[in-house]
DNA sequence: AAATGTGGCAACCGCCTGCTA
DNA sequence: TTAGCAGGCGGTTGCCACATT
């Protein structure tokens, strides 16, 4: 591998200083964006006061370095500070769409630069999703915690056979989760097949119509699950005194399976970013579990099970 | 008050692509 | 046709400020 441009001898790296950016600008200024391997030579401070040899004095910095300082801070119309909500749900939704293409994205948020998206992304949303049990990859619920009609038909575990639970829970109830999951995915796939179809200049059109289909396909599955649930005793949606936010805010529980225990916010996988009801079913059925289980309700942590059998 | 941990962000690195001679 | 180069991009690093112990 040969050496990096930024690595000739004399070129500075780090932060930059205001005279690094001064000089930056002014030459920017004059000559025009373009020519970033030719700026570092021909940049000079232009300030009065300086001697001849401050002037002659020339910005130490590779032209890559240069291109990204310029494109990332010093470009005019650079929108700084926090990302507003209508950002964070245009970048979410476009990381759906888009995946990890940074440039795209930003170029939909103007003002904001792929950096700083990704950075955001990475430090904030990421974090996020994941603490919500959405994988922020692929954007679906994770899927280890989201098959509950698999869990409920294993051989392994049958947790409410231990609860002694299990006449109070139809199987079909355990099939919501899978069939949202699917309407979700299928969503997606038109999606993109129409920006396929039509360009990207459709792309946030699309994502209106997209998100209206899931909502009134969650509407349906909402309607679906509250009359389901309307048939367990002791497991009504209004009988919640467990707040899913609470869970989102770190207030989390726990829960047995396969005789160990689980972090309780890691089993709201369909809470996606509208499915207020599944939060409240899943976190009252957890409640329910734990409940019944106290005993085994203790420190916990997650993606590795705390005490195996 | 000092040590340690954590989060946020600017900047760098290395790979890829497209242009040009 | 192809080799070299510049620019663009995503991933990663390292520094700094703040929080926690």
């Amino acid at each position: 591998m040969g050496r990096s441009p930024c690595d000739q001898i004399g070129l500075k790296k780090g932060p930059w200083t205001p005279e690094e950016d001064q000089k930056l600008i002014q030459y920017i200024q004059v000559h025009g964006l373009g020519k970033w391997s030719n700026l570092p030579k021909n940049a000079v401070s232009k300030k009065e006061g300086e001697t001849y040899q401050k002037r002659r004095e020339r910005l130490q910095r590779c032209g890559k370095s240069c291109r990204l300082r310029w494109t990332n801070y010093l470009r005019p119309g650079i929108k700084r500070g926090r990302f507003s909500i209508e950002e964070d749900e245009t970048i979410i939704q476009l990381h759906s769409v888009l995946g990890n293409k940074w440039s795209a994205i930003a170029a939909r948020l103007p003002g904001r630069t792929d950096n700083e998206i990704k950075n955001y992304w990475n430090t904030r949303i990421r974090k996020r999703l994941l603490r919500r049990g959405i994988d922020p990859v692929t954007h679906n619920p994770r899927l280890d915690f989201c098959d509950l009609s698999s869990i409920f038909n294993s051989a392994q575990l049958n947790v409410l056979i231990l609860l002694g639970l299990q006449a109070l829970v139809n199987p079909e109830f355990f099939k919501l989760p899978n069939s949202l999951l699917l309407s979700q995915t299928e969503n997606q796939e038109l999606l993109l097949h129409n920006q396929n179809s039509q360009g990207p200049e459709n792309l946030l059109r699309n994502l209106q119509q997209n998100q209206l289909l899931h909502d009134q396909s969650i509407s349906q599955h909402n309607n679906q699950l509250h009359n389901q649930v309307s048939e367990i005793p002791n497991c009504t949606l209004q009988n919640v005194s467990y707040s899913a936010s609470q869970a989102m805010q770190g207030n989390v529980g726990s829960y047995l399976m396969n005789g160990q225990m689980f972090q309780e916010n890691m089993m709201l996988p369909l809470q996606n970013y509208s499915y207020s009801a599944f939060d409240e079913f899943e976190s009252s059925m957890i409640q329910l579990l734990t409940n019944n289980n106290n005993q085994y309700s203790q420190n916990f942590s997650f993606d590795t099970p705390l005490s195996g059998t």
